[in-house]
DNA sequence: ATCCATTGATACCTCAATTGAATTAGTTGG
DNA sequence: CCAACTAATTCAATTGAGGTATCAATGGAT
């Protein structure tokens, strides 16, 4: 039982007369009957009275008439969504990206991709960036913003984005009076940043910038989420080097002021190679458009 | 492009493995895979990618995973009510009857009905008598409830009730005092009735009441409905001759009083000869069981 | 009542599509 | 480099879908 006796169903429901349905097919009346006494013969029940003169539907024939017409339908829309996803104009994109990007750069993309794909429905998981890697590799995610570290030659990174990090405290704070802060500046500072397990990039970053001045960074907390480290230090908890595309806005209990010799992080969009969403390439040629 | 190549994808899709998925279908891989390079060749869009190593789905392939489950429980679906239907433990019964008969009669049929057969959906369609046989030949109706006066031959009727008409005028009317109603007593009054056009039955039945006695009856309004003829009746317009069954429940304006020698109108249920809705069974049973 | 036209069913044939068995080709891991 | 695993390819056999010719039943016309 298949769809193609669904379909001659439907034509003989149609016309109600077997030598115009099987005309109306481009084929001739007896096969056609015989498909549609296999139909019967599998439903096991009677679709079509006929006599010789005239042809009508039972009660079960109206009903299968309607339900057929729906699969029929379904089946076809099934085939087009298909061939639509295919080629990129609809379908879904697994956007992963780490809190950093959640700020300026996620929403720019989002709006940007939205104007060239409207039908691609955008799923984006924030999440950190040492889970982004493997959730590429698992195919858990079509496309992560992250650092720019060398990962897995799996996997393919385009950098689109040189992201400086800059200092972040509450208004109140001392060093807020500088115009740029040193590493020296910082010495006796509490510092709060996220653990190398969770953003290894950018503690490597930090303590590469202390190192250099010779100066040993005090760690007073590590949370895991850019969010909650801009909370802890508007509420005096410390410090903390962020990247700036984060001070975008209203930070209204934060002041932010440059690094000398600031160490910048280069923010990238990273697939998995051999992946095989079309959604995506639009998405790689709109980072790539904005390379510095 | 069939369902048959649905169900391969979908077997495909759950075990990742032509083999295997081939194994399940009782079949061999190497028609399998051909079915399955098929369906992508009729679609237009690779659906898996495959290695020798390894089977996952692209983009497309997961969508259309997804629709193909939509469309093959629907298939099923369409399967098994036309089965249901056939049997008459679903579908659809489309019930006409007269006006005389929505007093009483049909909410009784109706609850009695629904207990026996809860998932038919009763179409009920209030209609004339005249209409009715017409419907009842066009297949517009699968069971009608009317009086049982001769009809086509095409049509079965099962006569189930015995209606004596009774007179009906407001309370305030002279005749409300006696105890029950001659032809003689009705000489000089204003009748309502239908037009032998709408109810030929009774309206056949009313004037050869009143011809056995030689009385002339002065027939003054003549509408459609029989519940025009009550709200006239109770405006004061005239009296009418009606069925004691819809002399039911609450008539808060209106008094019935018997006549004498009452003529009595037969009421059955009348479906088409070879009518083939199974639900319509159940009905006849219904009112044989309480033929008088 | 008889004949004829119409319509769906049946018998038989042909051919294409599907299947299965055997084999090949390409990867991966040791 | 070999062994294993897996999908693709080849080819013969079978299934089944469609076509032609024909039959049977029905209803209308004469």
């Amino acid at each position: 039982m298949d769809t193609r006796q669904m379909r001659y169903f439907v034509a003989l429901a149609e016309t109600l007369h077997f030598g115009r349905a099987a005309a109306r097919l481009n084929m001739t009346q007896p096969p056609f009957s015989r498909q549609i006494a296999n139909l019967e013969r599998d439903l096991g029940v009677t679709l079509v009275n006929r006599t010789s003169r005239q042809v009508h539907l039972t009660a079960a024939g109206a009903r299968f008439l309607e339900d057929s017409r729906a699969v029929l339908a379904q089946f076809e829309i099934a085939c087009r969504d298909a061939r639509l996803v295919a080629k990129g104009m609809t379908g879904e994109l697994r956007l992963g990206f780490m809190m950093h990007a959640a700020h300026r750069i996620v929403p720019q993309m989002v709006s940007r991709y939205g104007a060239i794909r409207p039908d691609v429905r955008l799923s984006l998981s924030e999440t950190t960036p040492a889970e982004i890697e493997q959730k590429l590799l698992s195919r858990d995610l079509d496309a992560a913003i992250t650092f720019a570290d060398p990962s897995n030659s799996q996997i393919d990174s385009h950098t689109f984005l040189q992201d400086r990090l800059c200092l972040v405290m509450p208004p109140s704070h001392g060093l807020a009076a500088l115009r740029s802060v040193g590493p020296e500046d910082l010495g006796q500072e509490d510092l709060i940043a996220a653990s190398a397990a969770v953003a290894p990039t950018l503690r490597a970053a930090i303590t590469g910038y202390f190192a250099a001045a010779g100066i040993v960074p005090r760690f007073r907390f590590e949370p895991q989420l850019q969010n909650t480290i801009l909370r802890l230090v508007a509420t005096g908890l410390g410090v903390a080097l962020v990247p700036e595309s984060i001070c975008d806005g209203h930070m209204l209990d934060l002041v932010a002021r440059p690094l000398v010799n600031a160490p910048t992080m280069e923010v990238a969009l990273k697939t998995l190679r051999g992946q095989d969403n079309p959604a995506v390439a639009p998405l790689i040629a709109l980072v790539r458009s904005q390379t510095p």
